[in-house]
RNA sequence: GCGGGGGUCGCCCAGCCUGGUCAACGGCGCGAGGCUUAGGACCUCGUCCCUUAGGGGUUCGUGGGUUCGAAUCCCACCCCCCGCACCA
């Protein structure tokens, strides 16, 4: 850090001007984003999302308003937990990131296997890192999501939502992690990303006693089924299951009996035993050879798969290996093998009759180890679903679509009595802790009821009452509503705060965190250690957030007086509304709209939530940031590289809106060097600059800076960041450069009061400068305190910006004209139009304007010689703006503003400018062209 | 598949809502010049094609349409990114 921001950072601190309190009477604004999590660093990304809400604040705060902007960290969750587990149990892949990627050092991570003290390493990194950003955060609020008082407040407002009935408890299958006793959501994967339950058909074939179960996904298959595979390797067992006597895998069992059915085991085998014998299909009552199928995985469904060869790439490869002698099978398995021909039943476009046939020949596929049959399963089951008929030897399910074909199968079967379900896999997931993961229907499962339609129309007003920036996220939120389903909102295991009436769960992570930005009105209290947490019951919260009750008892039951208690709920009527919550989009699906559902539920009307904003996701140099892909930059690493203001400038100038933001190295590294050399060059400037009276070029550039702020206000306002600060710093800056190059003395009034301003306008973005520059330009006090640049200072002199649009436009001309003539260029004539010409153009553009008869103005002015359609093209080349002011303007002298810029313009091109007025007496004019002259558009003449 | 956002002159990106001032802002890169002992930084000019007078031609994912006029409005299509849940 540099000395300068450590001076800054200290002023700030000791005068307490980022510690709001209410101010009753004066405006406010409560801005927030969302607590990072705790499981590493703060980086780009995070600062991305939060410095724009930074920006809003000094912004806000310098319209004079009391701005709170407040800070916490998300500990709740099981990825903290989880890491640290996996730290413990000696994974490298972990500790390499939190020392390379992370940059921790070695003696820190050792004592990472505590997970609160992982959090709270990243937690004081990160709040350093955030305070040497000059983040204006009110830090006497802070606090940590396990907290005791934070805990108590997620208890009351857990209990306030069950009684308004909108937490219920029901059944669910879940991806499950037996180790971490746990769901294993696609986060906490380390294979097997995107992979849900799925509900899989039982099919239950008579084997004496037994029903040897098989699972399928196509249970219209059952009328081609030609034998059943089992794994001659693994373990079966039979077992008692929902009162009948199955035969399944043994680990099938486990399965089935975390999925609700009542499991007890009789005895186990293995598979072989199951080789050779007959078992009769439900529908069709074939018997059917059972054969070895290495390929069965004993693990996946019940172990036991029908084959139908005609339709199954795996099935048919399995057979042949058998036919034709590549797996080895008993005597009576290879005889029953080469009686079994495949059996169509789907008849699909572009297929033979069997397209497992066709499938095993496109891919080459040799034999049922062959990894390829992936693919072709993948083929042939796509195009059999959507484009395949049943044939007639599908019995009842003859000439219907397979869709079709697949609901009347399972109405068949399920008659029959000799059909079940399981959920499964359709493939393999294993968790980050390396355990395998099955599903396991649990039950009693707390859920937000997020699908009762009362509290969606309530959640969607919130959404339609609140300023939502960028506009376009609206859409996304409403579609979330509608879609959102109930949301399981507890766990087992994981940091978090449990259900108060039922403690065996804990509150998951997003769900305690949807309003939790009323509690920075008490966190203040309970830092200051003025109320206990260990009182915050319930009652008492209902008084502080909804003014609830009695507050002389409330407070003799919390030990409390009841002005302390008063003050408490005060201070949050005060903040509350939040004004402003940004964060990048992909949190509109949960966090932003559940909070938009918890606010409708929980809160009157008037605290709901006023402004939402949303920003896009962050790339590092064109990629994806990622820890694997080594790409990933903290938030430390950058600031310490560019300096506190290059990096907030870096930020504020990547992207707008919901746009991704693309951080890269360079564009820092340039942000940082304009920053550097803002305060040289106000000092170079005002060191040449002269004491004189003002003039047309001053009234310019007075009015060209209120049009920035204008601008920078606008844009700021619709948290349009990036065109904030382009024109706050970049825009402001070319003005300032054109001053002073066109000025010949540049006067030093002019600029004290532009300088003054643009400090101003640059100080959200680049604090720790704009206060240097401030004491640079003799300003007193801070200015971070100082007021938004007033447009009263900067009035709009629409006859000067004429002038220098005319000017401009000379300049623009001749210079197309040199480049593309060769030969004599030691003097350029401007010819200024006459008086006559003049006075044709404004009565025709005027009449043209109106909507009037041009015909006439056109007859009056003949001896003019100019083609009306001249005059139109040029009504529209210079546009409608500047065309209305010269009109307004009737005054204007064009000549007198070109002849006095003609020293500027000859400098500019290079060759001396004459600026002469057509039908004047003695007017040079060797190539006649005066004539041609028009308003804005003076002709030219090299010679 | 469903939902959201996008495709602009080498790259990044503004403009699109409210059609004409758009060959199209700004930044990067590149070229020329200035400054400097030199380099860097900084400043100026140039950077689709053609053009010996401010002009012309062809452009804003593709194809149609509306209009005197379309990067901007309408329709269809193609492509890219993101989200799709027990996870922060």
């Amino acid at each position: 850090m540099s000395p300068r921001e450590k001076y800054w950072l200290g002023v700030w601190n000791e005068r307490h001007v980022f510690e709001p309190d209410p101010m009753p009477g004066k405006k406010k604004a409560f801005v927030t984003v969302p607590y990072p999590y705790m499981n590493g660093p703060v980086h780009v990304g995070t600062a991305f999302t939060a410095v724009r809400v930074e920006f809003y604040a000094r912004f806000k705060r310098m319209q004079g308003y009391n701005v709170l902007f407040p800070w916490a960290w998300h500990w709740t969750g099981k990825s903290i937990v989880g890491m640290s587990q996996r730290l413990k149990k000696g994974d490298q892949s972990v500790r390499r990131g939190f020392v390379e990627v992370d940059g921790v050092p070695e003696r820190e991570v050792e004592k990472f296997v505590e997970p609160e003290y992982l959090a709270s390493y990243y937690t004081k990194v990160s709040r350093q890192v955030i305070k040497d950003t000059g983040f204006s955060i009110d830090w006497r609020r802070e606090f940590r999501t396990v907290d005791p008082a934070y805990r108590k407040f997620v208890e009351w407002q857990y209990l306030r939502l069950r009684e308004l009935g909108y937490v219920v408890q029901g059944t669910h299958p879940v991806v499950w992690c037996p180790f971490d006793k746990s769901p294993t959501g696609d986060a906490d994967r380390s294979e097997g990303e995107g992979e849900s339950p799925q509900e899989f058909s039982l099919i239950k074939f008579h084997l004496g006693e037994w029903a040897l179960v098989a699972a399928t996904l196509r249970p219209e298959t059952i009328y081609g089924a030609t034998n059943i595979w089992v794994n001659p390797e693994e373990e079966y067992s039979e077992a008692r299951v929902d009162g009948e006597l199955w035969v399944v895998s043994s680990s099938a069992l486990l399965r089935l009996s975390e999925q609700k059915h009542e499991v007890t085991p009789v005895r186990s085998f293995k598979g072989t035993e199951l080789i050779g014998r007959y078992a009769v299909a439900p529908l069709t009552d074939k018997s059917l050879p059972v054969l070895p199928g290495t390929f069965v995985d004993a693990s996946f469904g019940t172990g036991v798969v029908y084959s139908v060869p005609a339709h199954a790439p795996y099935d048919l490869a399995a057979l042949r290996d058998i036919q034709e002698g590549r797996l080895k099978a008993g005597r009576d398995a290879k005889e029953m093998a080469d009686r079994i021909v495949p059996l169509p039943i789907i008849s699909v476009d572009g297929y033979s009759q069997v397209p497992a046939a066709d499938a095993l020949r496109g891919h080459g596929i040799k034999d049922s180890m062959d990894a390829a049959l992936e693919a072709a399963t993948k083929e042939v089951y796509g195009d059999e679903f959507h484009r395949g008929v049943m044939t007639s030897a599908s019995g009842p399910l003859s000439g219907m679509k397979v869709t079709e074909g697949k609901a009347k199968a399972v109405q068949l079967l399920d008659g029959t009595g000799r059909y079940g379900r399981m959920w499964e896999l359709s493939e393999k997931v294993v968790c980050r802790c390396g355990t395998r993961c099955y599903v396991k229907v649990l039950e009693n499962q707390w859920f937000l009821e997020y699908s009762n339609p009362e509290w969606k129309a309530k959640a969607r007003r919130v959404i339609d009452k609140a300023a939502v920036r960028p506009e376009d996220a609206r859409a996304w939120f409403n579609s979330t509503i509608d879609w959102l389903g109930d949301w399981p909102c507890a766990r087992r295991s994981g940091m978090g705060t449990k259900l108060p009436w039922d403690p065996e769960w804990i509150v998951e992570t997003l769900s305690d965190s949807t309003i939790y930005m009323a509690f920075y009105s008490l966190s203040k209290y309970v830092n200051g250690e003025k109320i206990a947490p260990e009182s915050l019951e319930p009652e008492l919260l209902d008084y502080v957030f909804l003014g609830k009750g009695n507050p002389a008892s409330l407070s003799k039951a919390a030990g409390t007086t009841e002005k302390r208690v008063r003050d408490i709920h005060e201070e949050f009527s005060y903040w509350y509304p939040v004004d402003l919550r940004n964060s990048a989009k992909e949190l509109i699906p949960n966090h932003l709209t559940f909070f938009a559902f918890h606010h409708a539920a929980l809160f009157p009307e008037r605290n709901w939530p006023r402004g939402i904003g949303v920003n896009g996701m962050i790339q590092v140099e064109g990629k994806k940031m990622s820890k694997s892909k080594g790409n990933f930059v903290t938030w430390r690493a950058a600031l310490e590289k560019h300096g506190a203001d290059g990096f907030r400038l870096a930020l504020a100038l990547t992207a707008d809106g919901m746009d991704d933001a693309d951080w890269r190295d360079r564009a820092a590294e340039d942000a940082r060097s304009k920053v550097e050399s803002v305060i040289p060059f106000v000092k170079e400037s005002l060191r040449s600059a002269a004491k004189r009276d003002a003039d047309m070029l001053d009234a310019w550039l007075l009015s060209s800076v209120h049009r920035r702020i204008v601008a920078v206000t606008e844009a700021m306002e619709g948290l349009r960041v990036r065109r904030a600060a382009a024109a706050a710093f970049l825009n402001t800056w070319n003005d300032i450069r054109h001053y002073l190059r066109r000025s010949e003395h540049p006067r030093a009034q002019t600029l004290q009061v532009v300088f003054d301003a643009w400090a101003r306008l640059m100080a959200p973005f680049a604090p720790f400068m704009a206060e240097d520059l401030n004491r640079e330009l003799g300003g007193k006090g801070l200015i971070c305190q100082a007021d938004w640049p007033s447009l009263k200072d900067f009035p709009v002199d629409e006859g000067a910006e004429l002038a220098e649009a005319v000017v401009a436009k000379a300049l623009e001309d001749a210079r197309k004209v040199l480049k593309v003539v060769v030969g004599p260029r030691s003097k350029l004539n401007v010819y200024v139009s006459s008086d006559l010409t003049r006075q044709y153009f404004y009565e025709l553009a005027a009449a043209k304007q109106k909507g009037e008869d041009v015909g006439q103005v056109v007859r009056k002015y003949s001896s003019a010689k100019i083609p009306p359609d001249r005059v139109f093209k040029l009504m529209y080349e210079v546009g409608s703006e500047t065309l209305t002011k010269l009109l307004t303007h009737g005054n204007f002298d064009e000549f007198g503003t070109l002849d006095a810029a003609s020293r500027f313009m000859s400098d500019e091109l290079g060759v001396h400018v004459v600026v002469q007025k057509a039908g004047s007496p003695g007017t040079r004019d060797p190539g006649s062209r005066a004539k041609d002259a028009l308003p804005l558009k003076p002709a030219l003449f090299l010679e």
